[in-house]
DNA sequence: AATTTAATTAGCAAAATGGCTAATTATCCA
DNA sequence: TGGATAATTAGCCATTTTGCTAATTAAATT
């Protein structure tokens, strides 16, 4: 690996861990990926807070690469990167066994 | 599972995901646990903050259950708990796939 | 064209986080 | 006992985060 893949590997960490931070960000994107996907609304919806703050949170995740987004017309689909999650915690997972 | 160990399971998840959440923290995890355990001031002096706030750190990864923590004499020794970490790490990796 | 709908952006206040230095506690040793 | 060492706690300040409401953008519908 070059060292600048190494260093966007670190930063995109810093990112992933820091979105998994909050739990309402960890309920976000569990529900995203349960549903397969679904639009801001479908999701602010279903929270306590308030759809611009969820639209934060949702930011937030997109830029960590949790979660893409899709514009479709009006509405913007969300889904996760189930790829990206599973091979950050894992190799966080492999480095303490 | 019981509902309050379900409540506490949720918890410790809180706990462990905000330890995480910090660069500084995960750095002081691993290098505690590549050490096999290590006193307070070892790890101090490795960073670049001052010792108050690594020990702040450090407070923060025991409340979490990372790191677990032995009064020996007047240094303490901190060694990471590998155990827990991989249990979180990996179910959350199997909610997503 | 005007209105409704989906969503974000702007802007602000409150709370939490993280950093520091100074002070304190607790243990060890001479 | 008195001093040195290991570490935390206290207290403070700056920054970041998170939440809200109001305003704005953009697309669809009538």
């Amino acid at each position: 690996m070059s060292d600048l893949a190494a260093i966007e590997d670190i930063e995109q960490a810093d990112a992933v861990f820091a979105a998994l931070g909050h739990p309402a960000r960890r309920q976000i994107l569990l529900s995203v990926y349960f549903r397969g996907g679904c639009n801001a609304g479908d999701i602010a919806r279903r929270f306590d807070c308030s759809w611009p703050t969820t639209s934060r949170h949702l930011a937030t995740l997109v830029k960590s690469g949790l979660l893409e987004v899709d514009k479709r017309g009006r509405s913007r689909v969300y889904t996760a990167n189930a790829t990206l999650l599973r091979e950050i915690l894992q190799r966080w997972a492999n480095y303490f066994s």
